[in-house]
DNA sequence: ATGTGCATGTAACTGGTTACATGATTCG
DNA sequence: CGAATCATGTAACCAGTTACATGCACAT
């Protein structure tokens, strides 16, 4: 059920329709996977139900009518609660990502914990892989070595630009705000 | 429903046990979620059902009883048709490797094509990406720079090791067969 | 005897996909 | 006029998880 927080997160930048989610999502399918719009609207209708989204029709004006959906302040609240709770050590590169996109509703400090944390996982799987290399070697068939050495080097890209993430974030001065917005500009 | 193909090729190389194989794919964890007994055991269950597979079920020396599933001619004919035909060109990372695990039951050709389908897929995927960059580089938000950094970091370490392993795979002389075992100690 | 690890299994539930149905608008 | 894109929705189905139940073996 991290559907429906993916979802809150995304409607803390700014309103969007279900057909719109599925458009920003587009270009991460790879990634994540968007979701079809079978769960999507579903989706919507029960944060409205609950009351951590509000609806704003809006008659179409060259297009069909289309719902903008808004986060509440209880949604918000949710999602933060959410997003700041630490996720398991056999969390997925698609699960770390989802909570990625999330890092608007983090605070600087809790986005660094969320990093670390994981840099500190990949490092077990890292160490794990080799250790395989080591122990299994030989016995492994062609698949296997060929998944291996993948997994060896998205893990090792992963810490890498965690590394480079971290040290981003402690460069940056200022906490939290609207600055914030301004400042990102120099990642890369 | 990949997880009865994905169990069918981790059979070809031994028989094993739904146990054993939760096992093998523990370290595999987080880039493909290993399934659960809940829906291993049934899977198990189907592929004997429909003669891919056939049990041989070992009175426990010192340990309890278990089954062991051995793939039939009938399965190891099924996996190779699958395993050929071509993913869509929104595979996700996970489908990837799941198919890349199952090379040993592909031709050194199929092999070589599935690789080149993947490179030319990441490519777009970055292209798409640095467009991002380009065209909504201010409007994004913080999580969804991270993102798109982590992705792009992501697709560029694939796109590196795809070539390198292509680069491998060409450097290979013989085609098939059980000198591919010994000879894929110098991989990386 | 009690707990831990090995080993297999089932039932209820849930999250999500697929397929379908609808309708407006715009372009050729 | 028909096709494509925008846009929303529902119902049937399915794959997988969670939680539960069982039982043997071995160590404390």
């Amino acid at each position: 059920m991290s559907l429906r927080h993916f979802v809150l997160g995304l409607l803390t930048q700014q309103p969007l329709s279900g057909y719109d989610i599925r458009k920003r999502l587009g270009s991460l399918d790879w990634l994540i996977g968007s979701p079809s719009f079978g769960s999507l609207y579903p989706t919507l209708h029960a944060l409205l139900e609950r009351r951590l989204v509000t609806v704003a029709e809006v008659a179409g004006e060259g297009s069909p009518s289309r719902k903008t959906y808004i986060i509440t302040e209880k949604g918000a609240q949710e999602l933060r609660k959410w997003v700041h709770q630490p996720m398991g050590p056999g969390a997925s590169l698609k699960a770390f990502v989802m909570r990625l996109m999330l890092a608007g509703s983090l605070s600087t400090a809790g986005l660094a914990a969320h990093l670390k944390q994981r840099r500190s996982q990949i490092a077990v799987r890292r160490a794990a892989l080799e250790q395989i290399t080591g122990t299994q070697g030989e016995a492994l068939d062609l698949g296997q070595r060929l998944v291996r050495d993948y997994a060896l080097a998205v893990a090792s890209a992963e810490s890498t630009w965690l590394d480079r993430a971290l040290d981003w974030l402690s460069d940056q001065p200022r906490p939290t705000g609207a600055a914030q917005r301004e400042s990102i500009r120099q990642s890369l």
